[in-house]
DNA sequence: CCCTAGATTTACT
DNA sequence: GTAAATCTAGGGC
């Protein structure tokens, strides 16, 4: 199990969006260890991007987002949901993170359907408050160091062979011409 | 299958 | 004050 380098993530925030594809995010509580394999995530970045978070001005909010990559930008939105992110970005930008839509579980199943309150496998981890639902994933993690072995990190995962498909980004309204939805079906 | 409405808090204008 | 990187249930087809 190799965890993902800060390296990793010091690349264009599109490019590292498209990169964690196939990769194993890994949840740890108590014990036991919840896993399951990024098949969709979207970019947000800054200055040139009207839809992210960090487009005007550094905020309580999104200042993790201009801090050091490879950590959780977790926020809350719609008044009952959080939305799991991974900050990324190269020296051209000041802010960016990658936000995670969606995971095909692999350990855990049972608890990820505890969490949810559902026992549908389709159902269960297709969106990005599903997931964090599912991995019980809160702004407790908030900064959360993704590079280290800790209660939730991110690890190379599977060989892909699906061609990975590009989308415009979900539940926006505004840049919806940036193709920055990445997939794949499985 | 598709569509609509309601939930409910935060953070920014 | 209001919009928000969403989800679910319920109704109609």
């Amino acid at each position: 199990m190799i965890i993902l380098p800060r390296a990793f993530y010091s690349r264009d925030t599109v490019t590292v969006a498209k990169s964690l594809i196939g990769k194993r995010i890994v949840r740890k509580i108590d014990k036991q260890e919840i896993s399951g394999i990024i098949i969709e995530t979207e970019a947000y970045r800054h200055k040139d991007d009207p839809a992210s978070h960090a487009f005007r001005k550094i905020t309580e909010r999104n200042r993790v987002m201009f801090g050091e990559v490879g950590k959780a930008y977790v926020y809350f939105t719609y008044g009952m949901h959080y939305c799991f992110n991974v900050v990324a970005r190269n020296s051209k930008f000041d802010a960016g993170a990658v936000l995670i839509r969606a995971i095909s579980p692999e350990n855990g199943i049972n608890t990820m359907q505890k969490n949810r309150g559902v026992d549908s496998m389709k159902n269960l981890v297709n969106g990005p408050a599903k997931l964090t639902q599912a991995l019980g994933i809160t702004k407790e993690h908030y900064g959360v160091d993704l590079t280290e072995d800790s209660e939730l990190f991110i690890v190379e995962g599977i060989k892909i062979h699906e061609k990975i498909i590009v989308s415009p980004r979900v539940g926006i309204k505004v840049a919806k011409e940036k193709m920055w939805n990445f997939k794949i079906s499985i």
